[in-house]
DNA sequence: TCTGGGGTCCTAGGACCC
DNA sequence: TCTGGGGTCCTAGGACCC
């Protein structure tokens, strides 16, 4: 069943026929490093590092292949890649430009056929099973799509098969630029020998969990009671199982809606003052806004995280009265919902502010600012300033000013002071929170 | 100087309603 | 006065992905 490809260039090369699904998972290589290196040809053939700063807990976005040749990898440490490769370009990235790419590469795909999932930035499923009006091999589509996209300047691997788990899996075999297929009926031989971590949606957890029983392959767990592993792993057990058996028969779906909007900011030195952890939220939160308002979206569920210096994480989620896009209507209740969690004096790691919720349409937004009908007593979004006509006015001029100036050209005062207060060390350094 | 930032989904318990 | 079960919403925490 499995068929030899080297030898696919040369002419008479015939590909075995392939009867079944046909799912391409196509996945960009080193894909932030890759666009740097296109737009500075000085950087071509260089370790390049995409990442957070090794001094403020930065970790490795993505790490070009001539620096992974040092042993740097995504989500390492800065401080552990800049040791193992102290040579390396650092950039923190321009994640526009990646969109930009990406934006066109997807265009490429969605041409090749309309059955197209995008997972992220840099990765799509596509479906090309073979029909009675295009019976195209799924290879010969897989080989055209490489072409075009390094057209563009970037490279991606292939991984064919007849699900999204083998595609998956196959695709991170042979990298950069390769191609790796797994003929229809040597699914279970394919995944047998395999790492269970192997796998998405087995990660750290699951893999000790399955460990302690004894079972570190795809094999094993394939051969493994169902029932065990349903009683391990609930609901997610009975898909772990099955995929392990080369039985995964999930449809490539293009993609809903987004569900929730959030922004994170870690601090190079902890937080530990109600000003500098208020003026924190209030930068967070407005970045959330304006998010929110550049997709036309108001959610009606606030969450905000707090990571200790220990990594420890706690959370908090509110409900509001109505749906929101405005952060100077819910910074307030952020900070109403930090004090349930944290004591002033404990050092404060990281802020996370989301929003989701979006069940209710969000262009309803008169509605939204109109608060002269009397609002429920229990109605968490209060207003701040009493013209709620003229706070819409304010906010879309600085949302102008930004778009035109750059994000860090206009803040409200109190996102750089905490409230009323200008004593704090946030207004001193408003570098910190970048 | 050991661990980012953006997401999705699941679980379990409690409140509340019928 | 004591009692059940289902459905739905909400909340906190955590696993996982790229």
């Amino acid at each position: 069943m499995q068929q030899d490809l080297t030898s696919y260039e040369e002419p008479g090369f015939t590909l075995a026929p392939w009867e079944a699904p046909a799912i391409l998972l196509v996945d960009l290589d080193a894909f932030f490093a890759s666009v740097e290196q296109l737009d500075h040809p000085g950087w071509r053939g260089k370790p390049v590092i995409v990442g957070g700063d090794a001094d403020k807990h930065g970790v490795v976005s993505t790490a070009s292949y001539e620096a992974r040749v040092f042993g740097v990898r995504s989500a390492m440490p800065s401080s552990t890649a800049k040791r193992l490769c102290p040579d390396a370009i650092w950039t923190h990235g321009h994640f526009d430009r990646y969109r930009e790419v990406s934006n066109a590469i997807m265009g490429i795909l969605r041409d090749e056929t309309p059955h197209v999932q995008q997972v992220s930035i840099d990765e799509a499923f596509l479906d090309v099973t073979p029909t009675a009006v295009n019976r195209e091999h799924p290879v010969d589509v897989a080989r055209r799509i490489q072409r075009r996209v390094e057209e563009l300047g970037v490279t991606c691997s292939i991984g064919v098969g007849t699900s999204k788990t083998v595609a998956k899996i196959a695709s991170d075999m042979d990298k950069p630029r390769g191609l790796t297929v797994v003929f229809p009926g040597s699914e279970r031989d394919f995944l047998a020998p395999l790492p269970v971590r192997t796998m998405s949606g087995i990660g750290a957890a699951a893999e000790e969990k399955l460990r302690a029983r004894g079972i570190r392959t795809l094999g094993q767990l394939a051969c493994a009671g169902e029932d065990e592993i349903v009683r391990l792993f609930g609901k997610n057990g009975r898909v772990m199982h099955v995929r392990a058996n080369g039985g995964d028969d999930a449809p490539v779906e293009a993609d809903d809606a987004v569900k929730s909007v959030s922004n994170e900011m870690t601090f190079a030195r902890d937080l530990e003052t109600r000003e500098d952890v208020e003026a924190a939220l209030a930068t967070i939160a407005a970045k959330v806004g304006r998010r929110l308002r550049r997709k036309g979206l108001a959610g009606r569920t606030l969450s905000l995280r707090v990571r200790f210096s220990d990594r420890s994480v706690r959370s908090v989620q509110r409900q509001l009265a109505r749906p929101s896009d405005d952060e100077l209507a819910f910074t307030p209740l952020l900070f109403r919902m930090v004090e349930e969690v944290w004591r002033p004096g404990t050092p404060v790691r990281l802020l996370g502010v989301g929003m989701g919720g979006f069940d209710e349409p969000a262009v309803v937004q008169e509605s939204l600012f109109d608060v002269t009908e009397a609002a429920p007593a229990e109605a968490d979004v209060e207003p701040v300033v009493a013209d709620e006509g003229k706070r819409r006015g304010l906010i879309e001029a600085t949302d102008a000013v930004k778009d035109r100036f750059g994000e860090a050209a206009l803040r409200f005062g109190r996102e750089l002071r905490g409230e009323g207060n200008t004593t704090g060390s946030a207004s001193k350094n408003p570098a910190d929170y970048k």
